[in-house]
DNA sequence: GCCAACGTTGGC
DNA sequence: GCCAACGTTGGC
């Protein structure tokens, strides 16, 4: 099983926000970049994600969710009323991919962002890149494993 | 295929 | 609100 980081405007889509969907399950929409979505694409059921809080006070992994279906077109790049919309995603050829994610818990407190930065356990951890812009990234057990020992 | 311009992300 | 970093676009 492999692991993988998502980000998140809490004030556009939080933590709280998966919780409150109907079987606490929502689809990812809106991934709009090409590495992101390949990263989608390898997504297997079961995968488990680490939910990430960027671009709000308190920047920082707040939560786990899993994996509950693998990538599937994105309508939301179909239809020209959307925020998201391309017109090169064309449905019988579509460029933009989603996964369904559930919602399986919330840590007990943010593990922030230069807490992250400060341990030496988390040396190479794609998300402490300078100027990292992915939106979604793999996460290598290790990392995974000093992430949550933060806790 | 190069590269400047532009738009977006995201921490601060 | 600022600005660095980066991906994408489009002219050539």
């Amino acid at each position: 099983m492999a692991h993988w980081l998502m980000k998140s405007e809490p004030s556009v889509f939080g933590i709280d926000d998966l919780k409150a969907k109907p079987k606490q399950t929502s689809h990812w929409d809106g991934v709009r970049n090409y590495q992101a979505r390949n990263f989608m694409q390898r997504m297997k059921k079961g995968d488990e994600v680490l939910f990430y809080h960027s671009s709000c006070p308190e920047p920082g992994v707040v939560g786990i969710a899993k994996v509950v279906t693998e990538a599937y077109p994105d309508h939301t790049a179909f239809d020209p009323d959307d925020p998201h919309f391309d017109p090169k995603s064309k449905p019988d050829k579509p460029t933009w991919m989603m996964v369904d994610v559930k919602f399986v818990k919330k840590l007990k407190r943010v593990i922030g962002l230069d807490e992250m930065k400060a341990d030496t356990k988390l040396d190479g951890f794609q998300l402490l890149k300078r100027g990292n812009r992915l939106s979604v990234l793999p996460v290598s057990d290790a990392h995974w494993k000093a992430v949550l020992a933060l806790e």
